[in-house]
DNA sequence: ACTACAATTGAACAATTGAACAATTGTAGT
DNA sequence: ACTACAATTGTTCAATTGTTCAATTGTAGT
């Protein structure tokens, strides 16, 4: 029988090394902040806004730019972009008619190195 | 007229920056390092995998004390475990009956530091 | 006011995804 | 061989996601 039937009705197991979940669980972040990590990477988890990110880190550039550089529309561009902002991983200035686009800070890109380390193993 | 109107069918715009593109363009990593890229963060981007992933941050756990310590079934975190699995994120080991779960490499522990470190801002 | 154009937005569609349920696999003990 | 059980797998379904198209907004120049 499980020892956690009570608060956990959907156990069905009887093998739990009670101590180690009890550790661990103590030394889990935050339900908020876990859910708010999994919605970062939720961002990063697209081809095109990971292009434009990678753009991005090298210099500041428009939608048209972008648009251009990855053989894409604007519209399609815009979209991603507008998901960026809300994740706060792009800033923009307006020039004129033109809307330049930068990266938001720095982790971007120690994120993106170790994750290209990962998979370039 | 757009300069890319051959390559580039689908270029709208006629103010492109283009030694501002051909410049990032020639940066940019390969096609296929962006895809995989993605495709890693992609895993990241769930809420029960961060939980797994950050649970096994702090030990070695078997399917059945991560489904009691997150409150799930075991085949949802067993399902979970295999996306990690193909992803090269996390190793295992079979123990008699049990199968135990750790983190594959560090990459995964900065990657989540600096991930925090963003949404925490 | 009008035109040109960079950029944004909303709606619709196809494709992908995560969870749940049932059935199955693999291992240990009798 | 049989039972028990940790873990995996296949299938189905609802929800989410990315792109396209068409229409709109905002700014600059005439």
């Amino acid at each position: 029988m499980c020892a956690y039937t009570v608060e956990m009705d959907r156990c069905d197991c009887s093998t739990i090394h009670e101590d180690v979940v009890s550790n661990v669980r103590a030394l889990l972040p935050d339900e908020i902040n876990l859910l708010n990590l999994s919605e970062l990477f939720k961002v990063f988890g697209d081809s095109t806004r990971v292009k434009i990110l990678c753009a991005l880190l090298n210099a500041e550039m428009c939608v048209c730019d972008i648009a251009v550089l990855l053989g894409m529309t604007k519209s399609a561009i815009s979209h991603q972009l507008r998901i960026l902002k809300q994740a706060k991983l792009v800033n923009y200035h307006r020039d004129g008619k033109i809307i330049f686009y930068s990266l938001a800070d720095d982790h971007v890109r120690h994120i993106f190195d170790q994750g290209l380390q990962h998979v370039c193993e």
